[in-house]
DNA sequence: CTGAAAGCGCTTACAG
DNA sequence: CTGAAAGCGCTTACAG
């Protein structure tokens, strides 16, 4: 491979300095139009191309920024990748470079610091998806920005961006009552994640708002403790809507239902949260709230982004709403 | 933020010069034992990082690898996806780093070259999808390595690691065959892609084998030229088998069939190819063809690293195999 | 085994 | 408007 070509060549072959040619192709004051154009043009056609590596020597920043995602939620229909993608298309924007590192369960455990870290090779750190408490503390003490996305933890110096999940099964189940329904049923075992507690809460405010007593029998687990999906127990008298804290349980739900010869919606209404693929592979498909990525994915980038910038703000946790998806899983009683 | 600890930093603090401090961290010859473990406890207590963009700017080498991926692959399922966190956690074993940089409509359009590229930022591309004429056009003349993944163009010189497709439909229908199937169909628009054309070959030549007649009606069509989805034309004499291009064609025919009433697998067996998420959705779960994810991307990372390191050698296309997965969809007569 | 010198390609003051 | 000098943090010869 030949020698790429430098300012300094530019500048041999124009008998200016390399400082002049920098001026000129960084867009900075300091030189003439004219001799910029000039510049500029012959830069094309000798193939230049900016080395940022330089530049990141000096400036001392490397614009990129590392994704941190925890092994445990890849895989070819994780959700996350939608975020990665989106991270990617916004940090294109902002010239800044995003570097995938899937977290090892045993570099988790173990706290490895990413490689990209120990080699300078990243301004910052978006953490994607939840990581162990452990590994969140070596994150706090290391000295470069970090905000969390669709996840938060109980630190309040730590800023995430997170889903508005309690808004979001608020206003669902607020559709649900003002299409006439009252016996309404949450699907989700609470204790499992923070996101599904978080929905729960909004259910329940939808109801205390509405003067609907709430009933044990009416919140009907979905998953065993490791995040196991097990088979929903209905209840004795049936709800005549549910509110499931995900697409993919709303999809379980719903087949088990047919199976026992419900018809949906016309005998129970079902919805769903997240939008997912599931959401569309259901018959019928399913009303749910759809997670604003692009929202939540613009928002991380811009902090972590001005986190870099030495503004030392901290943001906390942004939740971002989300917004109902209208199908044909809810009947008006 | 702090100044970074430097080599100079702890060459100072030793007394020694930073070349001693530089050949005791990169391990090196050169030093004393005794004095490289020294170094390397000071370095450690003192936080110190490595900055790869330094030695960057001397080698001429980023360490970075650049994904491009067509925005049109992009979306929460992508099936590329999983290619990408794969090809991110081989390329952290040899110490390099992915970025990924999605490709949009427009930049294809407008022979956009990524940033990346521009800017030096990484020193060779993996392209992950099929792109348009005149972009592989315009990579193959630049001068940095590259290597398709999961496609292939006409340019012998063009390097890439597909799946064998061709393999995967011929094993896949022999298994049909040795079922005691005779009467077998072909799902799949023959024009649309190459992976199509030749998993309908290798369809072809497991029935020419078996010397089992090739009837016009049993390639049934199930896209348009646009690539959505038509719902299939059955031919008038049913047969006992389809072979379909993919799981979610697969998917659609048995939700077609069901509804026509036929029961599967006993009265028609389906298979699919690349057991994605439709292929466990299904009722019954389909036998297919596990793409090889994981050979491909080492593959692909080991054929680029090579070539970046000046080693010039051509690869040509180097298909892969992939592995049927039993499940129930298929019934022996 | 150890290190002074020169260099990678760029930028940042500063002087003219 | 233009550029000589010094520097970013590292490495590569080469000399001792």
């Amino acid at each position: 491979m030949i020698r790429n070509v430098t300012m300094q060549d530019i500048a041999d072959r124009l008998g200016v300095s390399k400082v002049t040619v920098s001026k000129a192709l960084t867009n900075k004051d300091g030189v003439g139009e004219e001799l910029r154009e000039k510049i500029k043009k012959l830069a094309m056609e000798m193939g230049y191309r900016y080395n940022s590596n330089a530049k990141s020597v000096k400036a001392g920043i490397s614009y990129n920024i590392g994704v941190i995602s925890p092994e445990k939620f890849s895989g070819p229909i994780s959700f996350y990748m939608s975020f990665y993608q989106s991270i990617s298309k916004v940090l294109e924007q902002k010239n800044y470079s995003a570097i995938l590192h899937i977290l090892t369960s045993k570099d988790e455990k173990e706290l490895q610091l990413p490689r990209a870290y120990n080699e300078c090779k990243v301004d910052g750190f978006i953490v994607l998806g939840q990581i162990e408490n452990n590994y969140i503390e070596i994150l706090r003490d290391i000295d470069i920005p970090i905000v969390f996305l669709d996840f938060y933890d109980q630190h309040e110096d730590i800023d995430s961006v997170i889903t508005d999940n309690f808004y979001g099964a608020y206003t669902i189940t607020n559709y649900l009552v003002k299409n006439g329904h009252r016996d309404i049923a949450y699907v989700g075992n609470i204790y499992a994640t923070s996101s599904i507690q978080d929905r729960y809460l909004g259910y329940i405010k939808s109801l205390l708002e509405h003067r609907i007593p709430v009933r044990d029998d009416y919140i009907i687990n979905d998953r065993n403790d490791s995040g196991v999906l097990i088979d929903a127990v209905l209840p004795e008298k049936m709800p005549t809507a549910f509110v499931c804290n995900c697409d993919q349980v709303a999809y379980k739900l719903i087949g088990r239902l047919k199976a026992e010869g419900y018809k949906i919606p016309d005998d129970c209404s079902v919805v769903g949260f997240d939008n997912d693929i599931y959401a569309t592979l259901c018959e019928p498909n399913l009303t749910t709230i759809q997670v604003n990525v692009k929202e939540m994915t613009r928002l991380a980038v811009e902090i972590i982004i001005k986190k870099i910038k030495k503004n030392q703000k901290v943001y906390g946790r942004v939740p971002v709403r989300g917004e109902i998806i209208f199908r044909e899983s809810v009947k008006p009683l």
